[in-house]
DNA sequence: GTCAGTATAAACATAG
DNA sequence: TCTATGTTTATACTGA
């Protein structure tokens, strides 16, 4: 599924929030990149040195009466060099993609080093800026020696850029494809419009944004003024001009990449969830949000769906690319069954995976209810909350329950109410609730059947066995649990796994050490109030026996308790 | 067909 | 009185 030639995006994003060059990698590079420049410049005179011998040949033959025939040879062996001195951009191309899956950032081809620059505008330590000016200048001043028919000639820049766009670029340098030579033009031509209106993209904050110069400008005057003097069209800046096109250029096409990626993962799963009744999982909520995603594919500003979009949630085990309306979800009727449930794919593992995909797409989890709060609870840093810091909990992590607000927190009284293994404390702050895992777990292995040797593991062994053979006995029957990995996208299944094991593992590892018994001192927070409100049936002696705790920390983050984030948020409740 | 688990809806009680 | 919270009941669906 990963395209090894891309760099992720991750990657691009720490490329992009962390400039990573040592000076020494840098200078490495700055090294390749010249050498690599030289090559091109040979290159280069060697082709114009063929031009002027074409010219002269031409010119003879002209005189001398030859043959058109005679003359098309030439034009071919023209063509020919120039077919040579593109695949050596190529080349170049290919080298610093290498590079940058060496995870040594994005050197552009046949360009002056370091666009790392204009990637990090504002953000560059001063070192690297200073570094990039050097080599800058020097590079420029090495292209005005090596190419005398103007530096300014863009033409060569776009020869050297990714590969795709080369040719249209070659035969029309100023065609304004992506955009791209936008960046040449705020200098002269389109000043005199900048200059109306104050919201200069090269000024921003007193500072001038051009790349590599961040001079203070006190108003927009004398922003002006020193970007007429300091950036007038000059070698170096059309050099610089020329990198930021680079770089524009790359994105460009590190997003067309994956998009494709995108594009290609999206068919596969929605291939996966057609298949008639291929072991019912998690991929189906994807399915449905592929398709979703995938009509609204060309206009990308429709996606992801945005809490407040009124369209109809999606729901997990719709089949199909029929997207559910308000109106045929209750026709229709409620959907019953959560399959990572029953399943046993661990929720945290599942949630924190997946968790931008829960926050912006309208999707219900594939989990119950129970399995939610209980999250939400473990989750939270004293494994207690409120009512309503559950219900902020859900509407946080799930755009599917920033709506119908009504019903489903009533469902999510219902089941605090209903289950055991919910229970009421009385708290400082007012009544919480905590989660007894015991009662939690109780639940659970009635779920998994028709596997003996699960079955047995589970009568036999420790509760906290449970969800970990479930979750492997799951994997391997299906030998598909994650269902929109945006963390681990090389090998999601495997991660997934991975990572459920060891969540599971150490939830139960981290129980079994802490809580022995309930009267344990060591026991969780929840422990130390008394329970208000203990619902019927008291424990057996036998599951007092028994791990008192599978708490999961995978997930725990103390800095996690944004409670109020979606308390003031109107709840759409526009579904009856 | 039965049963357990779950979802949904709704009625009701209670406290602030 | 209103609202949030909490409890309970009823009904329907699903899968074992």
């Amino acid at each position: 599924m990963m395209t090894p030639q891309v760099i992720t995006p991750q990657q691009m994003q720490q490329i992009l929030q962390q400039q990573v060059l040592s000076p020494q990698q840098l200078q490495v590079l700055l090294q390749q990149q010249q050498a690599l420049m030289l090559q091109q410049q040979q290159l280069q005179e060697f082709y114009k040195k063929q031009q002027e011998q074409l010219q002269l040949q031409l010119l003879q033959q002209q005189h001398a009466g030859k043959q058109p025939k005679e003359q098309q040879q030439v034009a071919t062996q023209q063509l020919a060099f120039q077919q040579q001195l593109l695949q050596m951009q190529q080349l170049q191309q290919q080298h610093l993609l290498s590079l940058q899956r060496q995870g040594l950032l994005t050197i552009q081809p046949g360009q002056p080093a370091l666009p790392l620059q204009p990637l990090a505008q504002g953000m560059i330590p001063a070192e690297l800026q200073q570094l990039w000016k050097e080599v800058t200048s020097a590079h420029t001043a090495e292209e005005t020696t090596g190419n005398n028919h103007s530096s300014l000639d863009l033409t060569t820049t776009c020869v050297s850029s990714s590969a795709p766009s080369k040719t249209s670029l070659i035969m029309n340098p100023h065609a304004s494809t992506n955009g791209q030579l936008s960046v040449h033009t705020p200098k002269r031509e389109s000043l005199s419009h900048e200059e109306h209106s104050h919201s200069h993209p090269l000024y921003g904050h007193g500072v001038c944004k051009w790349p590599g110069c961040e001079a203070v400008c006190e108003d927009f005057q004398s922003f002006l003024k020193h970007l007429n003097s300091e950036h007038a069209l000059d070698d170096r800046s059309t050099a610089q001009c020329r990198v930021q096109m680079q770089v524009v250029q790359q994105l460009e096409l590190q997003l067309a990449k994956d998009k494709e990626r995108l594009q290609a993962m999206m068919t596969h799963l929605h291939v996966k969830s057609t298949e008639p009744k291929a072991a019912p999982q998690p991929l189906n909520l994807v399915s449905s949000v592929t398709l979703s995603k995938s009509a609204s594919e060309a206009s990308p500003q429709s996606l992801p769906h945005t809490p407040t979009t009124p369209t109809a949630p999606i729901t997990p085990v719709t089949q199909g690319p029929s997207v559910i309306t308000t109106t045929s979800m209750h026709t229709v009727g409620p959907i019953r069954r959560r399959y990572s449930d029953k399943y046993n794919v661990p929720i945290s593992s599942d949630i924190a995976q997946n968790q931008e995909f829960y926050k912006n797409a309208e999707v219900r989890p594939p989990f119950t209810y129970a399995s939610l709060i209980r999250q939400a609870i473990l989750e939270s840093p004293e494994k207690q909350l409120t009512l309503n810091e559950i219900y902020n909990w859900f509407t946080r992590m799930f755009a599917y329950f920033r709506r119908n607000a009504a019903t489903w927190k009533n469902a999510v009284r219902h089941n605090l109410s209903l289950h055991k293994c919910f229970v009421r404390v009385e708290n400082v702050k007012g009544a919480v609730w905590t989660v007894d895992e015991v009662e939690f777990q109780k639940r659970r292995p009635q779920k998994i059947s028709g596997n003996p040797s699960l079955i047995k593991n589970m009568q036999s062994s420790h509760a906290y066995c449970t969800p970990l053979n479930a979750a492997l006995q799951a994997s391997m029957a299906e030998n598909s649990i994650p269902l929109y990995t945006t963390a681990s996208m090389g090998n999601p299944t495997l991660g997934n796994l991975a990572s459920a094991i060891r969540e599971e593992l150490n939830g139960a590892m981290e129980h079994t050490n802490s809580n022995e018994s309930d009267s344990s001192p060591g026991r969780s927070p929840m422990q130390a109030v008394h329970p208000v409100h203990v619902k019927e049936e008291p424990l057996d002696p036998e599951e007092a026996e028994g791990p008192l705790s599978l708490v999961t920390t995978a997930n725990h983050s103390p800095d996690f308790d944004h409670d109020r984030d979606y308390e003031d948020e109107p709840v759409n409740e526009d579904m009856e």
